[in-house]
Order: C-alpha cells, then structure tokens, then sequence
DNA sequence: GTAGTGACGATATTACGTATTGGTCACTAG
DNA sequence: CTAGTGACCAATACGTAATATCGTCACTAC
C-alpha cells in the first residue's frame, strides 16, 4: 500500500515517523559502533531511546533490519566521498582513477577507524543484504557512466560492449572493493589497486 | 628433473624414509578428504598405519605439518592440470585464457566434488602456509613466462615493467583464483573470470 | 483510533566442568 | 645404535544446563 520511499530501506515498517525512528537510527550507529552488531542487543536500543523493546518492532522489522539501516548508512558515506572525487576528476580516465582509490581509501578508512561498522559492511555483502546489493549497483551505474563519458571523449575504446566491460573492471577490482576480500588484501593497499587500475586503463584504450 | 630435494616441504622430519612418510601422507589424504582436518585427529593417521602417535611426530613436527603435505599435493595436482592445458596452448594469448580457465576450473571441480580437500586448501591461503605461497609463486612464475613469451612475439605490449603486468594480472584475477575469494564468487563462474581474462588481454595489446 | 508496553514462546548464546587432542620425552626391545 | 611407544601436560574442543535475546501479541491508557 503506502510504500512511500522508492529509497530501497526494507524492512521498515510504520509511517515513516521522523524522530522515534530516527533516534533509533542514531542509538545503533553508536551502539553497533562502539559495541558490534552481535553485542548489541534490541533492548540496549530501546533502553538508549528510553522506551520498550516492543516499540522498536513498531518501525523494524527485525533487528537486522536496523542492521541494513546502519549498513547503508555507512556505505553511503562511502558514496558519497567517491562521488564528491570523481566529480573533481578531469578525464575519465581521472575520473576512473579517483573512483577506485578513494572507494579502497575510504573502506580501509573505516576498517581502521571503525572497526566494528566495517564488520557490519563486510557480513552485509556476505549475505547479500539490500544494503550491499544496492550500494554496488550505484557504484556499478557510477562507473558505467564514467566509461561512457570516456568512450565519447575519443579516452576509451568502443568495441567492448558496455556492460561486459564494466562487470570485468568491476570483476577485477573485486578483491578490494569488497570488505569481505579486501580484509585479505590489506597489505598490499595502495599499491595493488594501482597497478589493476592501471591495467584496467590500458585494457580501455582505444 | 626429479630434484628430490629442493622440494620445499617444511615441517618434515627425520630421514625422507619413503614408506612410513607415504603411508602417513596417504592415510593424511584419505582421512582429511573424508572426515576434513579439523575432525581427523593424529591418532587417528597412526591407527590407520598401525603405529603409535608419538611415531608420527617423527616423520612429521605438527599436525599442520601434515595438513600442508595434502594441501601442496592438492595444489600440485592443479598445477599439473594447468601446466598441461597450458603446453597445449599455441599462442601465449591461447596459453593465458588457458591457465586461468584452468585453473578456476579445476579449483570449482575440486569444491564441490571434495569440499574437505578445498577448505583445507582455502585455510591454507588463508593462513598463508608455505603449501599455498609456493604453488601462489609457481604460478607466478608460469604467467611471467607466458607474458614474456607474448612480448617475444609480439602478441603483447612491451612497455609495462613485466613485474608490475603479472601483478596487476594476478590481482585481477584474484577473486577467482585464491580459494578463500572463489567461494563467494562461484555463481559467477565461468562468466565473469572469462570476461575478466578478456579484459586483461586488451590490457596486454601491443 | 494512536502511542506504548509486559509477558511469553522459541531460539541463541553463554558459562563451565569434562573429555579430547596436539605434542613431548624418557623409556624399552632388539 | 634404530624402531617404536605409554604416560604425561597444556590447551583446545565438547556437551549441557542456565541464561539471554529475538520477535509477537494481547493488552492498557488516552
């Protein structure tokens, strides 16, 4: 009926109530930050925002739900410094360049600084929750929309079909722009994702 | 040659006696492929070859020790499957698709028809044992050659310092490779590492 | 109707004593 | 000397009972 928000946020329920739900909000990004998802428990946040444990099932419908809330919460962040960079870039080959660096900067970022959100990030693309799926999605657009720039400016090379090219470069970059691999390929940032990306240009040139 | 020795198996002990060490290392794959490492116990092998448990530290210094034996077996067999795809080849290009196809190929068939085998195999990359780091640089080693035999005849650019093209090479691919990232990538398999290989080849033009 | 809750069943998680296991060593048999 | 082992220790794994947590629902108060 009124599903309001094309914003992709499932597992809400209730009227898109601004404070309650967004003090929960507020009360799990510290609690999950400061503490981890698994840590935390329903009643710690209902106690944070000073009502029942009952009420937060009022506007969640489970507590990964809140889980998804904080994850693409987090990722957007992520979004939005990688935005805001390749915005500065240039070329598109620049603009390429920015959009893999700053999304491994940012992610080693939060690994190092925020430990227990980076954990969240990593188990929501294991399991492939809604807020992993969608936040690659926009980057896959993001990307796709760079190549298409580059390919119009006479940067890149036209034969490849769009789409195969961006799901290979997507492919190749894999092991770090995914928390889940890129926690394995740490030691080797920033170096590593340079010369992909390096690879990934020469492959582009027309 | 049959270079017996520079075989890098550590953790051996004792003479190289051929019997024991292979009856040990032959029960090792039967009971890991069967019951996984983790619920094989070492008394276990030294019931299966009718001696006691303290003989077999005499042949081998851990229980991991023994792990990596099966792991570097394992792991050869694959080689052995990719170096002989790979001889096949008649152009280096043909020898590159070859070796990754290969290779994921045979480490998807060793998933699902010997699980037990694969997860040791995943822990030891994981783990960074020397069974996996060794097989990672013979590996290595082999794309260096293909590479270089592209560049010879002229089938690939020659400008990118060697070193730096087999790095990025083996960093794309990674996701596909490394066993630990496979797992989370099989839906995608034979897709998306043949467009990836793609990808790489228009990186290696000349 | 709206805002909010206590109490409850089913499932997870913890805590903790017990049993196994990895690994060593002094020792025996020949 | 070589081939082989039982007994032993610290650490880990396991089983289980107690506890905590998730998520629901009938309910109250207004």
């Amino acid at each position: 009926m009124n599903d309001i928000a094309p914003t992709a946020d499932a597992g809400q329920r209730g009227p898109t109530d601004h404070t309650i739900r967004d003090q929960i909000v507020t009360a799990a990004g510290q609690h999950f930050s400061r503490y981890g998802y698994g840590k935390t428990t329903v009643s710690d946040l209902a106690e944070a925002i000073g009502f029942s444990k009952a009420y937060i099932y009022k506007f969640f419908e489970s507590k990964q739900a809140i889980g998804e809330a904080i994850c693409s919460n987090t990722l957007a962040a992520i979004s939005a410094d990688v935005m805001a960079s390749v915005a500065e870039g240039r070329t598109a080959t620049d603009k390429l360049r920015r959009m893999f660096k700053v999304t491994v900067d940012s992610s080693c970022k939060l690994f190092f600084d925020d430990r227990k959100l980076y954990d969240i990030a990593a188990y929501s693309s294991l399991e492939r929750w809604r807020s992993s799926t969608s936040h690659m999605e926009r980057m896959f657009e993001l990307l796709k929309q760079i190549v298409l720039e580059g390919r119009a400016a006479g940067e890149f090379e036209r034969k490849t079909p769009l789409d195969e090219t961006c799901r290979a470069i997507f492919g190749a970059m894999q092991s770090y722009i995914n928390p889940v691999m890129l926690q394995h390929n740490l030691d080797r940032v920033p170096e590593a994702p340079n010369e992909i990306i390096s690879l990934i240009l020469r492959s582009l040139a027309p």
